[in-house]
DNA sequence: TCATAACTTGACGTGAACGTAAAGGGAAGC
DNA sequence: GCTTCCCTTTACGTTCACGTCAAGTTATGA
């Protein structure tokens, strides 16, 4: 079975239906470099590897890289000739890439946190004046209620 | 301070400066209705609540929200007029922001994981053949390296 | 064999989020 | 009064990541 994975190809539309992108993007990405699948007849057949670097670009998209950006992630990592001097300043990127992911992830994090103070705090609404409005969740909704303060309203600029 | 705080006015360049934004940005939120400064003449005079929305302006593009998004996420914050019936959608909208946020946030520990799988490899390949290229940490490395499966390239489709 | 579907390339279009002049107003300092 | 600086609006330009035809080629099934 991982001999399977490791050999199957698969087709351009078959990539699109597992990961919802369009046929359009592939060529897109290949367009850029980002993929490079090989050709029968002129048609395009994409292995494992290339099924691996799809995904990879997509989680990058979802993050909000650049196609550039992924771009070069992804050369960085294929080096085969890993110059020591040029990992070197890989290693101090990849250092700085992962601080701004960090960053990223706090503000993510932030951004739950008030859009689940919303939503409590909907919900306690919602139960006190029209509880029949709830979706299933209610105890859920009184957990949350539990843990809140009395009425404030949660979106005062929490500078 | 708090009271100096919450009716302190600022410049659009003050505001440029706290956040690393341009002017230019600024007048564009405005323009779709994301900022309503004050006007002292012809020249915008941003308050707390300004600064505030800024903020999370910023917070929403650096996740990668559009500005349409931010904008909608506002208003709703912002309604007075809380009907119920808006109020159980904006709900279930709020849920389902959430859930895509939490996939998100997965998306970037993912990405946070692989690159610092890359950098202890980098690391170990540079402690082994040039440790004089290792930046500071060269502690943190030997730790990482002993957490490590022997040599494996960090990038082996992981399917 | 013929249609139909799925693939291809190429070219132009599009929406978002600004950048970048161009042209001007108003206050501060010399 | 003149310069300088910061502010303003208007408007066109740009980059990115595709979408959307258009027109042609190849594989599949009736």
């Amino acid at each position: 079975m991982a001999i399977a994975d490791e050999h199957r190809t698969y087709s351009i539309r078959q990539l699109c239906r597992e990961f919802s992108a369009t046929a359009r993007a592939l060529r897109f990405y290949e367009d850029k470099g980002l993929l490079t699948p090989a050709r029968k007849g002129q048609t395009r057949v994409y292995d494992a590897r290339d099924r691996a670097r799809l995904k990879l670009i997509l989680r990058g998209r979802r993050i909000g890289f650049s196609l550039q950006e992924i771009r070069e992630m992804m050369d960085l990592y294929d080096r085969k000739d890993h110059n020591v001097h040029q990992m070197a300043i890989a290693l101090r990127r990849h250092r700085a890439q992962i601080e701004t992911l960090k960053q990223q992830r706090d503000d993510i994090d932030g951004a739950i946190q008030t859009a689940e103070e919303a939503c409590a705090w909907m919900e306690s609404k919602l139960l006190e004046h029209r509880p029949d409005l709830l979706p299933g969740a209610e105890a859920y909704a009184s957990v949350l209620k539990a843990h809140l303060n009395p009425d404030p309203h949660p979106f005062k600029a929490r500078a």
